[in-house]
DNA sequence: ATTATAAACCTGTCATACAGGTATGGGGGA
DNA sequence: TCCCCCATACCTGTATGACAGGTTTATAAT
């Protein structure tokens, strides 16, 4: 028989120190007790306190630095990002269900982008697209462009928790962009890739979320596409 | 200047622990090396190690057990739901921007459910709908039948990772569920909202994922409508 | 072979100590 | 009067040693 207010002590202390984000209301950045001082108010070890900052830490609820005390975080995809790299290494989840995943997700994500973008979103997703072409022999960077063009894209859509879900797929993805990326062997190959996000950079700053959607869906066509011919999973 | 091996010992001792996790193959279940082992091993102190594990228990990395050594865990979307129950406290996120994407993903996880269902689930699907026409009284067994359907859903969708979102929003879920309960005062509107149910079961027992959607459409668009009855955010 | 029991091992928590980073207030200089 | 610098108090990072209590394993008795 469990005691529910007991599951250990840093169990307890989590619950605490979740509780007093939530009844004083703090925002991000608003910063937390001492160890010493939470120590004493649970009466627990500092060692307790730690760990269960820690805890806290991992799922990015709070901020520790050295010398500071700890603070409310933002949101972000940090955490939730190895979560699902450890779900693919485990074999509990593939590549291609994440891929399925972001299809769907992604297509509400330029249909809200096309609609609710700012002009300098509009601006930096044509820039970025086209700094893709440029860095075609430069596979690393070409990621790196890649990666933020979708982030942005799911900014564009003024909905955090899309900006989420594309951020945690992100880390798992930097492992298995380069495979996609060498089954695209041809030039012309790999110029579709890049012009596919010229196009859903394009409908998204002409505001046109039909085509916006229409470009996307090839662009996973034709990335999943390119997974398949690498075998992955 | 940072040093990128070293952003303090217990960020080190994370990596080193994820390491061996990847590096060795270990599949949900396997245990981990004792922590005095990994404390001599990584030449840190138990501390260190302990602070190591608290992180990733936090992410449902490893799973933690008195007496037992650490193992490796499955998935789970408690971490998650965790964070997004944050990010709804501290105002980063609202009630309607999760409604936005559990409809996406549940268009299409109904799609797939219609589809790749197992017949058990058809039927239990089905059951869980029924249960709730009876439950119209008991609010509390009603929130978690309506919960447990659409869990049931996202499992029948056999994509792991629509399971992990849909259970990341559970969380939140419970805490809004009764306020949109509540803005469904007469028996019509309560019945509209069970029958619904009862009709997206009983297209994905008839395989039939174009029906399926459009219920699930009436589904999300009674109960977006009636959150913004009850005025929420 | 089975079961009971003891030993070995492991995690949970605490107290203490010290190194090094951060912040804050006061004093000196402009 | 205002600003900059520095001493100091506060805070976090890490280590060590200790002990309680749960778990596993090996041993011994049946």
């Amino acid at each position: 028989m469990e005691n529910l207010g007991s599951g250990g002590l840093v169990s307890d202390a989590i619950g605490a120190i979740s509780r007093h984000i939530r009844d004083n209301d703090l925002m991000p950045g608003d910063r937390l007790p001492s160890e010493a001082s939470l120590s004493k108010e649970l009466n627990v070890s500092r060692t307790v306190v730690r760990e269960a900052f820690r805890y806290l830490a991992a799922m990015r609820i709070i901020d520790l630095a050295t010398g500071k005390r700890a603070a409310v975080a933002a949101i972000d995809p940090a955490a939730m990002s190895l979560m699902i790299e450890h779900g693919v290494h485990t074999d509990q989840i593939n590549v291609q269900q994440i891929y399925d995943v972001r299809r769907t997700i992604e297509t509400r994500i330029v249909t809200l982008a096309a609609i609710r973008r700012s002009d300098t979103e509009a601006t930096d997703l044509l820039a970025i697209a086209q700094a893709m072409c440029h860095a075609v022999d430069d596979p690393a960077r070409l990621m790196e462009l890649d990666l933020s063009f979708h982030l942005l894209l799911a900014q564009s859509s003024r909905n955090p928790v899309f900006t989420l879900i594309i951020g945690a797929f992100q880390g798992i993805t930097r492992q298995t962009w380069p495979i996609g990326w060498k089954s695209r062997p041809t030039p012309a190959s790999r110029e579709l890739m890049l012009a596919t996000h010229v196009d859903i950079a394009r409908a998204v700053a002409a505001s046109d979320p039909q085509q916006a959607v229409a470009s996307m869906s090839q662009h996973f066509d034709e990335s999943v596409r390119a997974l398949l011919t690498a075998g992955l999973t």
